[in-house]
DNA sequence: AGTCTTGGTTCACTGACTGAACTGCTGCTG
DNA sequence: CAGCAGCAGTTCAGTCAGTGAACCAAGACT
């Protein structure tokens, strides 16, 4: 038990889980990395996120390996999913399912695509059109008819990720390169 | 908007079902009550969680209709799921999977089985067997390979959840009845 | 040299969580 | 009918975590 911990039920992987990802900001940190968010900045304004939190948060992800921590080419810090984190997808999609179910009305404000045949992905994430459990990186992300396209901030990052786009594909920003 | 908005993007479901049972302890309390945990004394001892976070995530979830609050026969209060609780059951496998995937080496804590023909489940709740998907009611959830028999608290409650059980089946406890 | 960008840290403030004790109601039980 | 037990909370003082704004250091750019 690397951490100190938070729930008694040590016999419970529910509790184990929640202990990395169950506290406040993590799951949505996780959820921009999965949109391509890779820079500290981003992350804190995207997400409106005191940044002493940030760094703890990101600390925290990195120390269990969710996330890595390395410099870019320009020389700024990136910080990137790993496989463990990858892994993480379907509890973000399980949470947007259920959301959407009961609070999107108008229907899923985001819906998933197979990037390679365009096919709509079920709840389990298999692909209508070609029948296969798609991969991570070939999900394709985009608005859906639930989508309030007016309701949210006009910054670069919001723009980007609310775009279609390949999950885990890095955003471009104007300072970017 | 029931809630005042605790995370700043309001056209993302994964924010607002996290509004909801993003909370530290919701996602334990609703683990409880699939394993049968219907009382407030119940949660209160097995999850070691402080009475008054108990009665305002109660509160919280049942305003949200998650839970249904109602005195049982004997006059004692009764929280279950209902029909949109019950839905969080794909939130609490995969995050149970994640858990058992990377922090649980010996195997899962858990197993799934359809109660019908006893066939496993796979990770979308699928029986093995079968092939078809089971209704949460029809799961038996049972002690895994990774579960340490040594490593819980004896109380009526917790042995009560760690013997195999059908989901929303109520426990039954000494006093009760 | 001076300014910008980036990735943080610091700090005072507030709100949430903790744990233990207490209350009030109901239903037995002698 | 008094008294006790079980249950579902409430209360409260202490602590800890999250908030938001300001500040800081290092490297790039002009």
């Amino acid at each position: 038990m690397t951490l100190p911990s938070t729930y008694a039920d040590r016999n419970c992987s529910l509790a184990r889980a929640l202990e990395i990802v169950g506290e406040r900001w993590t799951l949505m940190i996780i959820r921009d990395a999965f949109f391509g968010v890779r820079r500290f900045g981003d992350f804190a304004t995207q997400l409106k996120i005191p940044r002493a939190v940030l760094t703890s948060r990101l600390k925290l992800l990195v120390r269990e390996g969710v996330l890595t921590r390395d410099d870019d080419a320009a020389g700024s810090v990136e910080y990137r999913l790993t496989a463990k984190g990858v892994e993480l997808w379907p509890v973000v999609r399980a949470l947007m399912g259920w959301g959407d179910t009961f609070y999107s009305p108008s229907g899923v404000k985001r819906a998933e695509r197979h990037d390679r045949d365009g096919g709509l992905l079920d709840h389990e994430g298999r692909c209508q059109d070609c029948g296969s459990v798609v991969p991570v990186p070939e999900i394709r992300i985009e608005p859906g008819p639930g989508f309030d396209p007016d309701d949210f901030d006009r910054d670069p990052v919001s723009d980007a990720i609310n775009t279609p786009r390949r999950l885990l594909e890095p955003i471009t920003t104007p300072h970017a390169r």
